[in-house]
DNA sequence: CACTAATTTTTAAGTCACTGCAAAATTTGT
DNA sequence: ACAAATTTTGCAGTGACTTAAAAATTAGTG
């Protein structure tokens, strides 16, 4: 009994649309493509797409929850010793040494970063997607040092670093956007994000760093 | 020829429409507020209302020009010494101690944020303000200590630096919704930003200070 | 004042995202 | 095979916003 006939249509048909809807959005960019083009090229009604999606902007950025997550897991992960900056900038690194450019938002390249900067509410939503991943960042923080509840500390630190993020990867969408490759970019970009990080690093000292002994992973 | 009718009739029905709708948005909330009521209030058709407003945001956020222009004023009337960060921190407590809320927009008190924070849109477009003011900060002091475009140190400053204003403002906004008036918050709200901009400051050190005898204001 | 050009306002018709609801189709368990 | 639960669809909105052309207002000139 792991799955009903009933459970695995609605799978299909959910991942259908999306993959149709983005490839749709690919070809002729977000804001020229109707919702109801996607419903009749998925062949299923216009409701039944805001049955599965409750926006348009959804049946892009479907993996908004990974992403706002992404940061926390980052911390509560990191080793022994590790401050929070240290986590993110070591995982940020690690990413652009791997290629998997995760903070970029998926490893199709720099097609979805055209189709984002091209369309003003799917920019919007990533501004959104960045704020609330900041804020899961500093909740994360704050109940791992348990502390208390008027420090601003823990949304402060979580600010900075998403922050500094942003211009880093901001950084690298303005070069993609000019035709540069990742691996192009990615020796300046690692420059470019210690600089950023170390900028940060003398204030933030070692604050948030998982005492010894005590780590979780 | 100072001005002619014409021109002095449009201020007038400008100035009339966002009133009235700023208004109506203060007595129902945003949402519940259509842009053709406004313009039956205000006494024209809906199209002379997008004639002057762009948005239905704009019917509120009329003074954003302003708001992004704010720590770029700031900072090119810094004093002899005086590094971005330490311009920005003392502005921000200047305008905390005179009263002058510039920096959570509006002096109308609690109201306008509980507008905005009622409303998905009206969230997204401070967001974008908040961006745009980054950019413009960004811009400023890359421009005025003339350096290399490859140099991220200026925008990754500006974005720390409007992290750390907009994780105080949010403190402040939270406690202004829970009930209290920024004369009761004002102590608190004094003492989170200086330890806020304190974590910054450590790390930013005397980065975009105006060296001596160089002054401009 | 009269008359024309420039500008502003309105009217009308349409697009598109998104909602609510009831009917129809499909799946499930028995 | 049948009834209950669930999913899909059709239909009729709502509301922000666009476009284009007619109508009203203002400006400038003789």
């Amino acid at each position: 009994m792991s799955e009903g006939l009933r459970e695995r249509k609605k799978r299909e048909t959910r991942l259908r649309i999306s993959d149709i809807a983005t490839g749709l959005f690919m070809a002729r960019g977000f804001d020229n493509v109707t919702v109801a083009e996607v419903a009749r090229a998925a062949d299923v009604s216009v409701n039944t797409v805001f049955n599965y999606f409750a926006t348009k902007e959804d049946l892009l950025l479907d993996r908004t929850p990974e992403v706002e997550e992404l940061l926390v897991r980052v911390f509560l992960e990191r080793g022994p010793g590790e401050s929070v900056l240290q986590a993110v900038r070591r995982d940020f690194l690690e990413a652009l040494g791997a290629g998997h450019y995760r903070y970029g938002f998926h490893e199709g390249g720099d097609v979805f970063i055209r189709i984002i900067e091209a369309s003003p509410s799917l920019s919007a939503r990533v501004r959104e997607m960045n704020e609330t991943r900041e804020h899961r960042l500093a909740e994360a923080v704050a109940d791992e040092l348990d502390a208390d509840p008027d420090d601003l500390t823990p949304a402060v630190v979580a600010a900075q670093i998403g922050a500094t993020l942003r211009t880093v990867v901001g950084y690298a969408v303005r070069r993609m956007l000019a035709g540069e490759t990742v691996e192009a970019i990615a020796p300046d970009l690692r420059r470019q994000a210690e600089h950023a990080f170390a900028l940060l690093e003398k204030g933030i000292g070692d604050y948030g760093a998982r005492r010894e002994g005590r780590q979780r992973s």
